[in-house]
RNA sequence: GGGGGCGUGGCGGAACUGGCAGACGCGCUAGAUUUAGGAUCUAGUUCCCAAAAGGAGUGCAGGUUCGAUUCCUGUCGCCCCCA
């Protein structure tokens, strides 16, 4: 018996693959060449989950589709596997976390071949491997070379960077310091969120509502040493290049609301005595705006230089550096306990709508620039140092949360922005100042400006305030340099060197690792847990690792270690050039497979690793070592695959069924009862258990209880968790990529159903059957497989298969090209003739999506190599077209008859046809003909009355 | 609260640019074959009506159009992201 049997087919293809290394990268492009890649993977310990490999078959099928085409393809895999993970097993177990992520990495490999993708195994690498990070040390060098030239809007060798007259007299020191402020990796001393219990510091992003988004441990505030680097330089650019690339509007929109980028002023508020005001006021229009503020002003920066009339107080931040000047004597107790408190709360707790607005007075006033009132100013953590200059003037009538300190603390409020008629607010509340508007309107109260509308009126303001030398337009962002150092053991090291003092003290000055002694290894650690304390594991390092000396100068090593991010910044260049010690990636070869041309991956990193693999990319273009200035030309979202869909009932405590309607999840997202918050407990049903009546689904032991159907996301928790090895065993990798692709668009999220797995795997049998004859004891020929004459039909099934499965490949939309496949086979096995090179074009069409039974097909079908490299079937557009077609025949709109008209027919022909149709004619009687609307080939509507 | 996406049979989904709604698959029903079936084959399967004829139907209410799942307005619901 030679049934369609994957377990044994499978292995055997997978091993011809891999001993003839079929799917290696051809030396040199010829023609077209594709660069598809996955997002990497990080090997968790866990292995692949069904999520993994739904993009990893699309970017599969597209890549054999590719090489059958004739085009020279690229399609690596590796791993991304620095981060917390293996460290955290590895101080639980006291293991080493280079072995554990290598063994992670050898399931991942076996789990990923199993399913048959046609990597290029010889590329893989790993972002842990010592000569993949030794580039990414020297990318990092690079950016610690780099300066950003605004002018130019170009990062240039720090070399370059003019050095004004007054550093160059303080000496070189003095020099080198002003340099290392310029870099694009440079350190600072901001605050940072500190997790003792992780024993690090966290991006921003990394937080999530005061907690660590890895293990949810509670983050504080506090100010230390850490790297960063200068994206923010980038903002204009990383905005402005979304523009060349094919990417999801959704994630393109995502990245500019990230870069936040909102143009308005720079305003600058007087503050001390009266006659000072009278000089600052001559002194500003004479000379202009100042670059830096001085002394005896405060610089805000607004999005609405139109509402400046409105201003009735100023805020600064609690980390502002007028704090001390403003404050009074007798406001100083207060002020200091403030900021101390402030001290301690996260930027987003701080900016969190839900609680309430707090601030203190500093006992200090300004002067409204526009009408010379004074206006007290306030310290309020609602005011971020970080974002513009630290400092606002507030507008209570026109922004919210303005308005809700002033109103808390009893502050004026006077509505300089009227309304417009359709607005959706209560205008005489906004008139009167009891409610907020905050959009655009007619300007009131605001001296000769009044009835401009909003934003005339700001351009009109900022040009008098550049006259006055009062302030400037002024461009702003929400992004924030990139915090780039984390204090954990499992990361790349930082090429730097602190030099030290005779006392063996830091001096203050740094420099880069010299390029020959890249790279810098991570040391071997007794123990490198984290211990509570802010400083890094490496600190632990014997002394050989941690201090060098260059040309007599002693130097202690930076003991910080890259995050995350840093390996898969540059991964994708990597893999053109896997193995060069010489370079980071050979430029002859970067030039001929970049850009990325297909890129899929989950949405999750829609943010984060794309803006900044973006920037690193544009930093090495600026710098010369790249050929592209963006990465990645399509980009694709695969969706999220759910668990199989679950039935919920829900009982309360005296076990009596309550409607699943009446249930809402309260704040520790337990089932209860929505109006009177009782508990109840949620009971999964058998399929069976539940069904449809009316819009609903019901008990059926009880029909009027409603029971909840959804799809959860996968999780150990919730035990839905489909492993793909699993699924391999029971219907083998072939079902599996295929049921992934047949499921529903790809960047949709859907439920799983193993019957569905079940589905597919019936169609591989059906192909199967539909070429071998399976009866038989050898691997034979069906016995209707044969060297017929194709038939018409046959011929046209052939080439409309042909037709949609390209076009779909082209669009990946493959769940219609496998129902196209499946038409196809559904046909041919009712014929009794089936030509055999027909049936081999179909194999071909098969094999991007299901390669291994593809493979087996082939060969029986006599053909000795593998179909990797077979040429792409072709289709004739003639052939794709039915002779004849059935149109429907309306009237009015609603289908009275159908007649079967050749295709081509004309217009008019059909128009007569239709109208002697004896069904029409009979339905038309007694009715006036008025229009009649003809689609050729499609439809006749006849409008009559 | 802001932004984005989505609502089509019992389920996943299809429908080109406004032109026969429900392709393909799951599930279900009946039959054939079989010692057996979680195998295979055949037929059926949006809903209402016993059937036919007919009618209704793409979350809901309107609008534009000869014609709307598709375009517009409003509304309800769900999901995701941000706050």
């Amino acid at each position: 018996m030679t049934k369609y049997n994957p377990a044994e087919i499978e292995p055997r293809w997978q091993r011809f693959w891999d001993e003839n290394k079929t799917f290696k990268t051809p030396e040199k492009v010829t023609g077209e060449k594709l660069y598809a890649l996955d997002m990497f993977p990080y090997p968790s310990g866990d292995g692949l989950h069904v999520g993994h490999p739904e993009g990893y078959t699309a970017t599969d099928i597209v890549s054999r589709q590719a090489r059958m085409a004739g085009k020279t393809v690229l399609h690596p895999m590796g791993f991304d596997a620095f981060g917390l993970p293996a460290e955290e097993h590895a101080i639980r177990n006291n293991a080493s976390p280079r072995q554990f992520t290598e063994k992670n990495i050898n399931t991942f490999v076996r789990q990923l071949k199993n399913l048959g993708f046609s990597y290029d195994w010889d590329r893989q690498i790993s972002t842990t491997d010592v000569g993949y990070f030794k580039w990414t040390q020297w990318i990092f060098l690079v950016l610690f070379d780099t300066w950003f030239d605004t002018e130019q809007q170009k990062g240039r060798p720090i070399s370059e960077l003019p050095i004004p007259d007054e550093v160059l007299s303080t000496g070189e020191d003095e020099v080198r310091k002003y340099q290392d402020e310029h870099r694009l990796a440079f350190q600072s001393h901001a605050p940072v969120n500190w997790c003792p219990n992780l024993g690090t510091v966290l991006a921003n992003e990394e937080v999530i509502d005061g907690l660590s988004e890895v293990g949810k441990h509670p983050v504080q505030r506090m100010p230390l040493r850490q790297w960063m680097l200068r994206i923010t330089s980038y903002a204009d650019r990383l905005e402005n290049d979304l523009e060349d690339v094919d990417w999801p509007e959704g994630i393109k929109k995502l990245q500019r609301d990230w870069i936040g980028r909102s143009t308005g002023a720079e305003v600058d508020f007087h503050f001390g005595d009266a006659e000072g005001l009278e000089n600052w006021q001559s002194t500003r229009a004479a000379d202009g705006f100042p670059r830096n503020q001085d002394e005896d002003s405060l610089r805000v920066y607004t999005t609405r230089p139109d509402t400046l009339f409105g201003a009735t107080y100023m805020v600064i931040a609690p980390e502002h550096g007028a704090v001390e000047r403003l404050t009074t004597d007798e406001q100083a107790a207060a002020v200091k306990k403030y900021c101390d408190d402030a001290a301690m709360k996260s930027d987003r707790d701080r900016q969190d709508d839900r609680t309430k607005k707090t601030g203190v007075f500093t006992g200090s006033f300004a002067v409204n620039p526009v009408n010379g009132k004074a206006i007290p100013i306030w310290i309020a953590d609602y005011v971020l140092a970080s974002y513009g200059t630290g400092a606002i003037m507030a507008v209570p009538a026109h922004d919210v949360r303005d308005f809700e300190f002033a109103t808390t603390y009893d502050l004026e409020i006077i509505p300089v922005v009227e309304p417009p008629e359709k607005a959706d607010v209560d205008r005489e509340s906004v008139m009167a100042g009891k409610k907020c508007f905050a959009g655009l309107g007619t300007a009131i109260n605001s001296g000769e400006f009044d009835g401009l509308s909003t934003s005339e009126f700001k351009d009109k303001i900022i040009e008098r305030l550049t006259t006055d030398g009062m302030g400037q337009a002024a461009v702003n962002y929400k992004l924030r340099d990139w915090l780039f150092s984390r204090q954990r053991f499992w990361g790349e090291p930082f090429p730097i060197l602190h030099e030290l003092d005779d006392a063996g003290n830091k001096t203050g000055m740094i420099r880069g690792v010299p390029e020959e002694d890249l790279p810098v290894d991570l040391p071997q650690l007794e123990d490198f847990k984290p211990h509570g304390r802010p400083e890094p594991p490496l600190e632990k390092a014997d002394d050989d690792w941690l201090y060098t000396v260059i040309d007599g100068v002693n130097y202690k090593r930076e003991t910080n270690t890259m995050p995350q991010w840093a390996g898969s910044c540059w991964y994708y260049l990597r893999f053109i050039d896997p193995d060069n010690d010489g370079a980071f990636v050979d430029p002859e070869l970067e030039k001929q497979w970049m850009p990325v041309d297909l890129y899929i991956g989950g949405a999750e990193h829609a943010v984060l690793h794309l803006l900044y693999s973006r920037f690193w990319h544009k930093v090495l273009y600026d710098r010369g070592h790249l050929r592209t200035s963006e990465p990645f030309k399509k980009l694709v979202n695969q969706g999220m695959i759910l668990g199989d869909v679950e039935f919920t009932a829900y009982r309360d405590s005296n076990e009596q069924w309550i409607c699943a309607s009446l249930i809402k999840e309260n704040d520790e997202k337990k089932p209860a009862v929505e109006s009177t918050g009782e508990i109840v407990h949620a009971i999964k049903l058998e399929p069976d258990q539940a069904e449809k009546v009316g819009e609903n689904f019901v008990l059926k032991s009880d029909p009027k209880i409603s029971v909840d159907s959804r799809a959860y996301k996968m999780s150990k928790s919730r035990g839905n968790v489909v492993n793909p090895d699993e699924i391999v065993a029971e219907y083998g990798a072939d079902s599996l990529r295929l049921y992934l692709m047949f499921m529903g668009p790809l960047e949709k999220s859907k439920p799983w159903s193993t019957n569905g797995v079940n589905g597919v795997k019936s169609f591989l049998d059906r192909a199967w059957r539909m070429i071998v004859d399976e009866e038989s004891e050898t691997l034979e020929l069906n016995a209707a497989v044969g060297d017929h004459e194709p038939t018409d039909e046959q011929v046209r099934t052939l080439h409309k298969t042909i037709k949609q499965v390209t076009k779909d490949i082209e669009v990946l939309a493959f769940n219609t090209a496998i129902s196209r496949m499946m038409e196809f086979v559904n046909f041919f096995t009712k014929q009794e003739q089936r030509p055999q090179p027909l049936l081999e074009q179909f194999v071909l069409l098969l094999s991007p999506f299901a390669p291994h039974i593809s493979e087996e097909l082939w060969k029986l079908l006599g053909h000795d190599s593998s179909l990797a490299y077979q040429a792409w079937p072709q289709y004739v557009e003639s052939m794709t077209v039915d002779a004849a077609n059935e149109v429907p025949i309306q009237i009015k709109g609603k289908i009275k008859s159908k007649i079967m008209v050749p295709t081509g027919t004309s217009k008019d022909d059909l128009e007569q046809l239709a109208l002697a149709d004896e069904k029409i004619a009979a339905a038309l009687d007694g009715l006036t003909v008025r229009k009649v609307i003809v689609i050729p080939d499609k439809l006749v509507n006849i409008v009559a009355g």
